[in-house]
DNA sequence: GTCTATACTTCGATAGAC
DNA sequence: GTCTATCGAAGTATAGAC
């Protein structure tokens, strides 16, 4: 099950290969973006472990076989999954922030985060995939210290903090906030979202407007 | 994996028989609770999808089919599992409070929720997996209208709160804080935790002390 | 680049002996 | 109650034809 298969030594080669003899898809190719594409609807709808090459070929209408022309192993493609939403939501970020930087931009950013049921999956998988969870947890300080960045600007151009209180503070309390509430509207729990939400909200009007 | 072999239908049956013909161990067993145990480690050391019949059974040191004997399905399975640690939950938090009705004891509680390595195999079991996420909802409300009720009281016994404060949005803050902390700790990420956690103690105190 | 064929492994679940 | 034997499905991965 998602299984050590990390087995069947290197064999030989024939010829051409330097490490690896195995044929391997280009990087650019359309059908490896459907592949990418096929793999987070899978992992999406129905959770990281159904993400298998049988199925991701299904969804993406061709021969499961693809799936290993293109990544050599599943984690592979899961790293590339994970690759290509982190750097889009990176880049999204930067964009969002520059255009606007207030709170409110920061909270919509970390609504979209680790809470939400994509990145949930990454999560759970990561906790057990070594390769997964230097990717992710890379990433994770690369995009907080980005936050920390912006929010730090915003807050100081607000005057002094209460006493105790810190950007990082700060951050992490939104962050936790727009994380328990994605995780838990996933599950269909909601009790006290209505309020907190209310808070929060509450606040970033006062910074805008300070 | 983890599949849909919900397949099998179940056939005519011989004699005894009132719903299933098939025959299962008692819910008492000492097997039975040991193949929890041992699901549980499976569980918290390699993850969910690492839970399988077959691993359960050598973990416990028994056949894998005894898994199948105390219960139908793997769903079945976890649905023990996670419900005998909800209810272990729920009681220590139910004489914790009893002991020491205080917010620290709300804070201890809640750093041993969602975002621990354990609970968070189940939200990602459970957001593909209908029974599996109907428990867990049901026990997250009860969970979170209790702790709602003592941080209610302890709140008031401060005096009035800041506006727009309200014991849930206590709850939900300190919950999320918890939780994130809890997660990205789980990953390795650590940015703002100290200064989050500083916090949050510092008005433990306080509380103790009014 | 994409396919078919195939090797090998593991899974869930059941039947039936003891 | 516990075991052995077994079925059928699905998984990862590779080889090789086209």
């Amino acid at each position: 099950m998602l299984c050590d298969c990390l087995t069947r030594a290197a064999r030989p080669g024939k010829v051409v290969a330097m490490d690896s003899e195995r044929r391997m898809g280009a990087k650019n190719s359309l059908t490896r973006a459907h592949l990418l594409d096929a793999a987070e609807q899978v992992m999406l709808a129905e959770g990281y472990a159904a993400v298998t090459s049988r199925r991701v070929g299904r969804q993406a209408g061709i021969s499961s076989q693809l799936v290993h022309y293109y990544f050599r192993t599943m984690d592979d493609l899961f790293l590339e999954v994970f690759r290509r939403r982190a750097e889009e939501g990176f880049a999204q970020f930067a964009r969002a922030i520059a255009a606007q930087p207030a709170l409110r931009t920061i909270w919509n950013s970390l609504r979209a985060g680790p809470g939400s049921t994509f990145n949930l999956e990454f999560v759970a998988l990561a906790n057990h995939r070594k390769a997964i969870r230097a990717e992710m947890a890379s990433y994770a300080e690369r995009f907080r210290s980005m936050q920390l960045e912006a929010i730090s600007s915003i807050l100081s151009a607000r005057g002094p903090l209460p006493d105790g209180v810190t950007p990082e503070v700060v951050l992490v309390a939104l962050a936790g906030v727009a994380q328990l509430i994605a995780l838990e509207s996933a599950l269909g729990v909601s009790g006290g979202h209505t309020q907190a939400l209310a808070f929060v909200e509450q606040h970033l009007e006062i910074s805008a407007r300070s």
